[in-house]
DNA sequence: AACGTTTGTCAAAGCGCTTTGAGAGATAAT
DNA sequence: ATTATCTCTCAAAGCGCTTTGACAAACGTT
């Protein structure tokens, strides 16, 4: 079954042989359909691993992913892994995949990368924190990122517009006559809840009397947002804010899970949206957690992690070829999907 | 930065080099003790590729994974491969995840297999139909499956107790009164499926006037439960069940999502859980769908896709080592959590 | 002292493929 | 006819590691 029983079944050299099978110019065309069709009748399978020590290619792309507790990560990993894959399977790659300690991506990647078992590396962005982006960078060796990464940092990137989904949902809710917005985000150390942050700040800071009235950064998981939401309103209850009017008429929220967190929690207190509170989420169209779970059916900024997954492996794959620079980043805008959860303030 | 230089620099042969790094007793203590330091300074990292194509072994595990549309597989997925990671973390290996379309596995796998690129091959559950595992298993290749294999194949797996579960949450409506029980399925094409409808339809057997009033099998998607729950309801509505009574006062739902579809129908409808109608879902933990997703909190039988995932990694390896025979089977019992939707009847 | 054992080291072969550099034979250009 | 140019094929080297088999040197035994 390998090169060498064929060649000598043929009376031909490994070489010849080894060209005819990878498509080379040099193979006369009788003696490549007779490779060929012994190829088939012994059932030819390469050897992948010999192939790659001959190459120095792995034919295959590493994805590290932290191993957080971040609810978040979970189903939205396996969509992005998804998109990842199907770029993979059309080109015949593999996909090796790692999940590391958070804090420990470096090390991930490094083992990946010095044990030569991938050809690229696409890092997935809960781990976009300080400079650990920056070291990796400095690795010299194809990497891109799915999220911006933090400050002065060159890795390629694909990431979402995140500042700009929220001033547009922002801009939505205010011209709904929303003035009090709460904000349930991510953990706003990392860029893209920053940028979130921002967009709702810029968009809020144009309009009379509007303003941020709750802003809660951590998890994005279904508790973290039934926690923030049950604070909020146990905070009126017990007059800890004895401002009714102060409290939001809408919330923005990063997750889906999120939103659902906090949609639970104000049923809880007899609280039903869009009657009582409006609601946008973020949605990053995974297919586990879609938009229509909740009744009402949530009104989100959304786009596809699926999508960025697999166009992330169509970058990685010009990285390597060198026809895409080092330097290269692209932002995807994402769009506003108007459903059920948002109210019309008279 | 390979052996070869680092038993240059020391004035070493490359044999002893190897042996001395890779803990081979017949090195001199001195010796080694030199080659450990040198490795260190030079920072010798080995080239994986190198090593398999001598050693022959790849060092690493592939999980195939069927792309369905199912949106079960999505968060289950991460769930699992996170705990197959976990292990293969510990033991320094590889994880070659691959998805291939519905009805491709045997391809996905032969791939994986012939180019020498795993050790053993771990297949996700939803893929164990008819007679494909079986031409997997005559490949004589170490694999392990999550989910009991149809009929006579012989593959190795880790499967929990479904029938032993349904049965058992069966067994609790029942006590509480119930009698009239609906069953919200996946597909029972399949082998989990089915195992929990016999468990389910078994438990009801010894019951006076007890009934499954309500069969569906498909998706575990939430639109899947929740068309089927408003498709029951508008059939009495429209009086194409004349009888109300006929209507089951509980449900036994296949999964989460499911369980959340059908809560969205029911509610549309003006009925509550568990007020007008009782809920036990199947939960496989998964950290994205948790039973207090919904309130109120579903009733589960529960059971950790995560941890399977380890042992199956576990269990792969063992099979290696040879210290697994080739017919192990494992079946975890679940557990029966009391949450808040289910009502006593009286 | 002579022998067998153990210990520590090495040179070389091999894993299955790709790629280089050379060359034989056929064809075209002078 | 001679040289130049293609076209096709080959032997051999190399990818970076492991492993085999040989062999000195040191040790223990009678």
């Amino acid at each position: 079954m390998g090169l060498k029983e064929i060649a000598r079944e043929l009376g031909l050299s490994q070489t010849t042989v080894s060209r005819a099978l990878n498509g080379y110019p040099e193979v006369g065309l009788e003696t490549r359909r007779r490779v060929l069709a012994a190829a088939d009748r012994l059932q030819y399978r390469p050897n992948a691993v010999a192939r790659r020590l001959a190459t120095g290619r792995a034919n295959a792309f590493g994805v590290v992913s932290p191993l957080s507790r971040q609810t978040l990560a979970s189903p939205i990993v396996t969509d992005f892994l998804t998109g990842v894959s199907e770029k993979l399977a059309e080109d015949g790659l593999n996909l090796v995949f790692t999940q590391v300690q958070e804090g420990r991506e470096r090390e991930g990647c490094e083992r990946l990368i010095s044990s030569g078992t991938v050809d690229g590396l696409i890092l997935f962005s809960p781990l976009l924190e300080d400079e650990r982006t920056a070291q990796l960078a400095s690795l010299d060796f194809p990497i891109v990122a799915h999220g911006r990464p933090l400050s002065g940092t060159t890795v390629p990137s694909l990431s979402i517009g995140n500042r700009g989904a929220f001033a547009e949902a922002t801009h939505y809710l205010l011209s709904r006559g929303h003035r009090r917005i709460g904000l349930l985000n991510g953990d706003e150390r990392q860029a893209y809840a920053m940028d979130r942050r921002e967009g709702v700040e810029a968009a809020l800071n144009g309009t009379e009397n509007a303003e941020l009235a709750l802003g809660v950064t951590g998890e994005m998981s279904f508790e973290s947002g039934r926690d923030a939401v049950a604070a909020m309103l146990a905070g009126r209850n017990a007059g800890a804010r004895p401002d009714i009017e102060a409290l939001p008429t809408a919330l923005l929220c990063s997750s889906i899970l999120l939103a659902l967190g906090a949609i639970s929690a104000l049923r809880e207190n007899g609280l039903g949206v869009p009657d009582d509170m409006s609601i946008i989420a973020h949605d990053d169209q995974v297919s586990a957690l879609p938009p229509i779970l909740s009744s009402p059916a949530l009104t989100t900024t959304t786009s596809s992690i699926r999508a960025a997954g697999r166009r992330i492996a169509e970058i990685l794959d010009g990285r390597i070829r060198g026809s895409i620079p080092a330097d290269y980043s692209e932002v995807w805008e994402t769009e506003l999907v108007e459903r059920g959860s948002v109210r019309r303030l008279d």
